[in-house]
DNA sequence: AGTGTATCCTGCAGGC
DNA sequence: TGCCTGCAGGATACAC
């Protein structure tokens, strides 16, 4: 569910509230959201600080004092809450300093919590690809990357060791905004293309991240709010609605288990130039 | 290396 | 109303 700009909404919600605060208690109601036996976590992470909340591609990492990283992925109905937002499938609780709480709740329990060294996190990061919003994800860099993938580049652009952050709803309005059909080959776009690409994959980021986040039916940011970007969707979800270019029909088409969104006139299945 | 498939889990919408 | 199917912002393991 939660996408980059979802949970850099939800990381810029959490600093406030949590940084700073001491975990006094933990409470495990879903152990299956752990890598480890309840008891071990807990006593691991309590009497924690929380120094510094951040985010890395769709991981929300919170640095504890003194030498363990708190990784949360949320899958895809995980939420972090603060006080105040309602929490319907409590999965942990960290009672913090303050009389203050965090809650991470989650319906299907897909996400997963974990007490890494950082050492151990480290290790972990350096295997997630560059994040698209930071200086070092270039044009230069995605069309070497790309032009050495056979695989469909919507497949690419999901792969969090290729690039990190991105999911399904980013990856397919950022190939319809670029005019890129979701199942061409990474080695068959064009240079153009990939420059195209680059610019709207981080033009559709930052803006989402402006609109809090996309929320469709489960996403909430860590006060409980829904994310307004659902309403600047192009593609995504909106099978035999017109193209708001064009006027063609947005088809859906299913590969690599998920679903893929595109128009047929505005991205054709192979590049302009060569057809 | 890449891809199709299955799996983890719950809830909701739509068809009948 | 109830039952069934399909679908969902993710990640991973498997066989080919």
């Amino acid at each position: 569910m939660p996408e980059l700009p979802e949970v850099e909404t939800i990381v810029r919600g959490l600093k406030e509230p949590l940084e700073g605060k001491a975990i006094l208690g933990v409470e495990v109601l879903q152990p299956d959201l752990l890598r480890e036996a309840p008891e071990s976590f807990a006593t691991g992470v309590e009497g924690s600080r929380i120094l510094v909340v951040t985010r890395r591609g769709k991981n929300v990492v919170l640095t504890l004092n003194p030498d363990d990283v708190l990784v949360v992925n949320l899958g895809m109905t995980g939420r972090l809450l603060v006080p105040g937002a309602e929490s319907t499938h409590p999965g942990i609780r960290f009672s913090l300093s303050g009389g203050s709480r965090l809650v991470y709740d989650d319906v299907r329990r897909f996400g997963v919590l974990e007490r890494l060294t950082p050492r151990q996190w480290a290790d972990r990061s350096r295997t997630l690809g560059p994040d698209p919003l930071e200086p070092g994800f270039t044009a230069r860099h995605l069309e070497a990357a790309l032009s050495r993938s056979r695989s469909p580049v919507r497949s690419w652009l999901l792969d969090q060791h290729k690039v990190a952050g991105i999911g399904n709803i980013y990856a397919n309005e950022a190939l319809y905004r670029a005019g890129i059909h979701p199942a061409r080959r990474g080695a068959s776009v064009t240079r153009d293309e990939v420059l195209a690409l680059h610019r709207s994959l981080r033009t559709v980021l930052r803006s989402a991240i402006h609109r809090r986040g996309t929320t469709l039916r489960d996403y909430r940011d860590a006060t409980g709010e829904p994310g307004a970007f659902s309403n600047e969707l192009r593609v995504y979800g909106r099978t035999g609605l017109p193209c708001r270019r064009c006027g063609m029909m947005i088809r859906r088409v299913v590969f690599g288990n998920r679903s893929a969104f595109f128009c047929p006139g505005c991205q054709p299945p192979t590049s302009p130039e060569t057809p």
